[in-house]
DNA sequence: GTATTTTTGGAACGAGCGTTCTAGCATCCG
DNA sequence: CGGATGCTAGAACGCTCGTTCCAAAAATAC
């Protein structure tokens, strides 16, 4: 007596109403622009993920705990502390360079942070995580004598993330390879560098 | 036969109407709180701004216009390029920590930046005019020594950029004055390090 | 078969929004 | 004074949206 089973398979329409979120945002994207993306009727939307705004959050934390679940494997991989860094950068490169919607968190913490309080949190603690990630990095790197002393690796690792954010807010408008570039150059050049002896 | 003077100042009024979409963003602000923040009746608004729209455009010119007179009188003050850099810090220091807004042009870019294209040039400009103002000052700290040469004026002014804008992302959280003299200290010693000639 | 569940889609509700219209009152100029 | 303009406030329009209700069809389990 189980009744006629689902026919869509209920993570992929999670998926495809992510990308929705992510291109629109919260308040731009209607229940329509959803059930046409996610392929299903406004009921079975409505049966299974309760609310737009429940599957907004569910969307938003499968979204974060991907980004975190990518980073860490980045930083975890074989090689140098440093080399993984950069891979980290040319992960980010291709993204800001291809994806024109920039970072899911960062346009949430925009457009619904001061309302949100759930989706702030969510966001806030990805960001926090991410942090943390980046400045065990640079921990590590420091240890092998890989990084600057120029900074703290904590220091670091927030200037990297607000960067990484900053960019993300950019690229809504369209960035050449060139800005990208530069930005990461600069940033490489900065974690290797080592400081003059004596002035 | 000129009939009855408007009893406020258009650009006071402006002004409010300013507070309220930086604060709430576009879509979020209501006419009741726009015309309640610039105390005037809805039909003065019409009669006076047009539409919200309008309004709301004009107050990011308004906006924006009002943060490159800022930063270009900070640059051309008296005082080393690097001096004037490091005053420019410190309002950014002070913003941040005040205000929970974040930058409003940051906002906008994310909340309407897809879909209001007025907006997006608007911010787009700006943040170009910023850029340039920064690669100038940089570049006469070049001049002068001041400047490391770890990499270009422009990259540096990128990367200075791209780190205010997303620390306005994250500003929306609460930040601790920590985490912002990280962010500006790691920027501080990148800029005056001399890499060390041989490795 | 029956019972149960999911599907789809139409219809409607209720709320909020931007905007316009209207009417009445206030203030200025000539 | 009269004419013109600005202010206020209420009412209404039209639109979009999220959400719920409902009914009929389809697919499973017993």
């Amino acid at each position: 007596m189980r009744g006629r089973p689902r026919e869509f398979d209920r993570d992929e329409a999670l998926d495809r109403a992510l990308d929705v979120f992510w291109d629109k945002g919260y308040g731009a994207a209607a229940i329509g622009d959803l059930t046409r993306a996610m392929g299903i009727g406004r009921q079975s939307l409505y049966d299974t993920f309760g609310d737009k705004h429940s599957l907004y959050l569910e969307a938003l934390r499968r979204y974060a705990e991907r980004r975190l679940v990518q980073a860490r494997e980045t930083f975890e991989a074989e090689g140098t502390p440093l080399e993984n860094l950069r891979v980290f950068f040319a992960e980010w490169r291709e993204e800001a360079l291809d994806g024109t919607c920039g970072c899911m968190m960062v346009n949430s913490s925009t457009e619904v942070g001061a309302v949100d309080e759930a989706a702030a949190r969510i966001v806030e603690n990805t960001m926090r995580r991410l942090e943390d990630l980046l400045a065990e990095l640079l921990e590590r790197a420091r240890t092998a004598g890989e990084l600057t002393d120029l900074a703290s690796p904590r220091a670091l690792a927030r200037l990297i993330v607000d960067a990484a954010n900053g960019m993300s807010a950019r690229s809504r408008m369209g960035l050449s390879a060139d800005e990208v570039d530069d930005v990461l150059g600069a940033l490489d050049a900065m974690l290797t560098v080592k400081a003059r002896p004596a002035a």
